[in-house]
DNA sequence: CTCAATGCAAACTATTTGCATTCGA
DNA sequence: TCGAATGCAAATAGTTTGCATTGAG
C-alpha cells in the first residue's frame, strides 16, 4: 500500500496535479480494502462519513488511479466499471460466482506461459489480458 | 448455419414465439459473416437493403439468439456489447488488438485443462468463461 | 381472432463533461 | 494569484422498455 501511495504520488507530480483532502480519502479508501469497487460502490461508503464528496469526484480519482497504474479496471459484464488496487508486478485472474457475486482471484503462471505461447503463434503481441472464470463458488455449490 | 438454425427454431417454437421476416432476415445476416457484430453494426448493415428494420428489433433478436444458445454476447471494453454465433460445442477465445481492432480466435484446450484445475483448487464450478488478450496484431506491429 | 413482433419514441443506467466555485501551491 | 479540483447538474452513449399498430398462426 505504501507502495502504491508512492508511485501515485510520483504520477500525480509528473502530471502537474495538486494534492487534495477528497482524493486523499479516496485513495485511502480504494487501498485499504481487498474490495473490487464500482464507482457507486466507493461512493456511497465514502459518504457515510463525508457527506459532502461528489460522485464525479470519486469516478474521476478511480480513473486517475487506473492512469498512474495503481488500479486496474475490470468489468465482469453487470453493467458496473469495477477498480481493482494493482500491486506492481502482482497480475491476477478472477472467480466470479454468478449466485452471490463474490470475487476470488487465481493466477496460474502456466497459463501466462501457454498465452504467451498462442499469441506467438498468431504474431500477435499482448499488451494485456482478461481471464474471468464465471461459475459457482464453493460456498454457492451447497445451497445451488 | 443449419445446425444453428434448426436449434433456433426449436427454441422458438418452445417458446411458442412466431416467425417473422424480420427476425428471418436478422438471423441470416448474423449467421452469414464471421464478424462480431454489435447491434448497431448489424442494423446499419441490415438498413442498407431493408431501410424499415429498427434498432430495437435487431436488437431484441440478437438477445434471443444468445437466449436460444446460437450466440454469445461479448464486451471487449469499448462500450459496446458484440454477439458471436456459437456453433455447439465450439469454443474460442479472442485476441484483440488494440490499434485495428480486428479479432482473431483462438483455441487452447491446455489452458481450457489448466482453468479445471484452478477452479478445482478453489471448489469452484465453472458454467463459462472468458478468456482476451489485448496487444497488437501481427499487421500493427510492423506499423507501430 | 389472438397474441407475438415490430418500429418508433421515450426511459433508463452508467459514465462523462461543462462550469461556477473552492482551494492548494 | 493561477490553475487544478470539486460538486452539482446536465449531456452522452448504449441498452431497454412502453405502446399503438401490424401480421403470423
Amino acid at each position: 500500500m505504501k507502495d502504491q501511495i508512492a508511485v501515485f504520488n510520483e504520477c500525480a507530480r509528473r502530471k502537474g496535479l495538486k494534492n487534495t483532502s477528497q482524493r486523499t480519502l479516496i485513495l485511502k479508501a480504494f487501498l485499504s480494502s481487498p474490495s473490487h469497487y464500482s464507482t457507486e460502490d466507493l461512493y456511497l461508503k465514502l459518504r457515510k462519513n463525508h457527506p459532502k464528496i461528489g460522485y464525479a469526484t470519486v469516478h474521476r480519482a478511480l480513473k486517475l488511479f487506473a492512469e498512474c497504474g495503481i488500479a486496474v479496471e475490470l468489468d465482469f459484464g453487470d453493467g458496473q466499471t469495477r477498480f481493482e488496487p494493482l500491486t506492481i508486478g502482482q497480475h491476477h485472474d478472477h472467480l466470479v460466482c454468478t449466485e452471490c457475486g463474490s470475487i476470488t482471484e487465481f493466477s496460474e503462471p502456466r497459463i501466462e506461459e501457454l498465452q504467451e505461447q498462442v499469441a506467438a503463434q498468431h504474431g500477435f503481441k499482448i499488451e494485456r489480458h482478461r481471464h474471468e472464470l464465471y461459475g459457482l463458488c464453493s460456498k454457492c455449490i451447497g445451497r445451488g
